[in-house]
DNA sequence: TTATCATTCAATATAATTATTGAATATCGC
DNA sequence: GCGATATTCAATAATTATATTGAATGATAA
């Protein structure tokens, strides 16, 4: 049966590309693997989910080409296919905050509440790097920094926050970045630092977009 | 219950967007709100669909975001809730091409099989017109040219395409377009008008993007 | 008002998706 | 080989999506 017009094959596919996207657990795997590959186990760790439900969520988003795996010993690595999956989160993100009233709300009452100023953008931050006129700061957990972090931050995890303190200077501004924009961590630390009476700032989002643009990073990742 | 975290919330409103596009028929339905806004009957015409069903899955697109609806008389007129859209719609069709085989196999058994061509770009398509050098063809059927098209157009229908041969010039470049990219009707008029000799590319991408790209147009969207 | 038409709603049956469980497979170190 | 560990597979139950049908609503025109 069915001999489909190829418009419609196309239509499904692309249906299917859309439908590894839409569920919120495969948005936080891929949020993971934009940091850069990871092994099943780890994703299963950080989502706070089951081995076998992870497996699964990374083999369909695998057959829809969003993912890409390659076995190393006894572990399998997950990849994101592309940058294109970069991009398709970016969109999937631009049309909810632009067109959903609870994305507007929230990002309202939780992000904006914690930091409404103006992030700083990727050029600006190179450019204050270069005169030394801030200091960067890596909130994320210190495996995903090892992994690859921009060149010259400071590790300063979340929950190590506040211990240390005093590895932070107060002369210079401070800019504080994760896993990408809505990412929390940072959102929380700049809230954290500013009553503190530290000068930060948040960086256009994070990690991920770094890299994909091309720019120098540290870590294991910059092999 | 679910005192979920400001992350999840918005993960999951992401996937609900990412959700609504993940339907062969939406998509389809998306395709033709992109040339601009249609009645729930058109649309269910357009896609050989129930009624109540095209409706359903508007309302579904529509609390996603994806399309928004306002009253006219008796019809209710859905169009795109916004050109990011059509960005996720190019994303998706990106993230397909790249990643998924039975893609590429359909675009090189059907599509390259009637046009090999490199299509002719906005910018050179604009160019020659100026000077005259190419006639521009839209082979959509006539409603959808009535309701807008590029200006200088001339329509003339897949279907109406053999009998009015004689309407089309044999010693200029002529210029095909339709919906968009991987619309078929712009694929099958050149591999028609080029057995018969004429002349004759594809615009890259159709009328959706031409007008989305802030470019002129005429015919009832003009207004 | 009534007749008509476009759209939505509600109910239903079918199908697809998901999380969970426990077993199977693959790889490593010994 | 054996045991340990990472991943996948297979089966299941619960949930969610989907298409279909017919009735209800909203708007127009006579």
């Amino acid at each position: 049966m069915s001999s489909r017009s190829p418009k419609q094959v196309l239509f499904a596919q692309f249906a299917a590309v859309a439908k590894a996207a839409a569920h919120p657990l495969r948005l936080a795997i891929l949020e993971q693997l934009a940091q850069g590959p990871r092994s099943v186990e780890v994703l299963a760790d950080r989502t706070g989910v089951a081995v076998a439900n992870v497996s699964q969520h990374l083999q369909h988003m695998r057959r829809a080409g969003l993912t890409t795996a390659r076995r190393e010993g006894k572990y399998v690595f997950y990849s994101l296919a592309d940058e294109a999956v970069l991009d398709l989160l970016a969109t999937l993100r631009r049309v909810a905050e632009r067109n959903l009233a609870e994305v507007e709300r929230v990002v309202r009452d939780y992000f904006e509440k914690r930091d409404d100023l103006a992030p700083v953008s990727r050029a600006e931050l190179m450019r204050r790097l270069k005169d030394r006129e801030v200091v960067l700061l890596d909130v994320r957990p210190e495996d995903e920094f090892a992994l690859g972090h921009l060149p010259g931050a400071l590790n300063l995890p979340l929950a190590a926050l506040q211990k240390r303190l005093g590895a932070l200077p107060r002369d210079r501004e401070i800019v504080a970045y994760c896993r990408g924009p809505y990412c929390v961590l940072s959102y929380e630390a700049v809230a954290a630092l500013r009553v503190r009476g530290f000068k930060v700032r948040r960086l256009e989002d994070g990690y991920p977009e770094w890299r994909a643009a091309g720019l120098p990073v540290e870590g294991a990742a910059a092999s």
